[in-house]
DNA sequence: CCTGCTATGTATAATCC
DNA sequence: TGGATTATACATAGCAG
């Protein structure tokens, strides 16, 4: 891009490095802009220099929680290295579902193969593995969705039947109806049958 | 930068908005990657897609308050229902492999949706999510796949085109050969044939 | 929907001031 | 040290398969 290729590697020389940091950086981030603008995306660019100072792009229209995390960030940096900023607990979902937690498991180990610090250039071996896991944790996924599926239509099934059924019969009836609505509810479910079709 | 000036305004033809997307993404990424080699700075590249995806670059040298930091926005993000899918294009194989790290990140928060500790009971949603975030890492996986297969199988019958088709003739053909084979060590292709059987 | 190609528009390395 | 200039390398918009 200039007169000549450079190599990609750090520029030794101290003010060339200086000139080109700050040329680069303002391509990058004009770059990001341009990005953010025509694709319609949330875009952020964070440079920091080695003395620690920090240049930024983020799009004005970005999600606020991105904004507020790289402000937690410069808060926190400004103030004390590290520390500070509230730990997230990952506790995984205790019981249940243990056809999803081998599918966790599953997909973890896949994730190992990725991105193991081992593996400089990742081989063709690795990526037949990754496709049989990952095509066991789909069928996982599939048989899950599906019994879900299933529970969920069983209960829409008797919700219709005591609605059209034996309409307006029992109000003991009526109170069985309302209990099913209201695990729905619970469990948040939300347009079933239109996602039927993505089944396969 | 390409056939003809473009204005900088949102690009409304989905279809090309997407393509530029995804051309502009890695040009991005790929400045980032150099301006942080270049001047050996710490730089970080978030881009999050209009689908609720997070295509990232963070240079693995940077400082554990900034990794930290991303990781935990990371966590934060895939916490709540908008699912961002972290698509990390990290540094380690400098070059090539996007797709692929792309696939491992996936990978990964595919796994914290069911893992998570805000979901105390998983929803059918976050299964149609999955299964959907599966396929997808399961077609790159196997594109990826595919690809070095075909790298090898051309380098293959280059190779046997030289052994068979000019045997014995030249010095500087063998060495022609053992170039190619270089190539494939360095690449750690192994047991390639073998692989065949399970591309569908 | 990709993948690849090519003509062009941009970014920038080197140079000069 | 900080711009401005220019020759090149690079990125990519529009197409084609």
């Amino acid at each position: 891009m200039g007169r000549r290729k450079i190599e990609m590697k750090r520029i030794e020389d101290k003010s060339s490095r200086q000139v080109t940091f700050s040329k680069r950086r303002s391509g990058l981030i004009k770059k990001a802009r341009e990005l953010s603008i025509l694709c319609d995306v949330d875009v952020a660019v964070l440079v920091f220099s080695n003395r620690g100072r920090l240049y930024e792009f983020v799009n004005s229209s970005s999600s606020s929680s991105l904004s507020q995390i790289l402000k937690r960030y410069q808060d926190s940096t400004a103030a004390d290295g590290k520390a500070s900023i509230a730990a997230v607990e990952t506790e995984s979902s205790p019981s249940s579902c243990a056809e999803v937690q081998t599918c966790g498991e599953l997909v973890k180990s896949v994730e190992r193969y990725l991105e193991g610090p081992e593996l400089e250039n990742l081989r063709l071996e690795d990526f037949m593995r990754l496709e049989r896991q990952l095509a066991d944790a789909l069928v996982q996924t599939r048989t899950r969705k599906e019994k879900l599926l299933k529970q969920e239509n069983e209960q829409l099934k008797d919700e219709v039947a005591n609605l059209i059924g034996i309409p307006k019969s029992r109000n003991h009836k009526d109170l069985g109806v309302n209990n099913l609505m209201e695990v729905d509810a619970d469990r948040q479910y939300s347009q079933p049958l239109r996602t039927l079709p993505l089944l396969r």
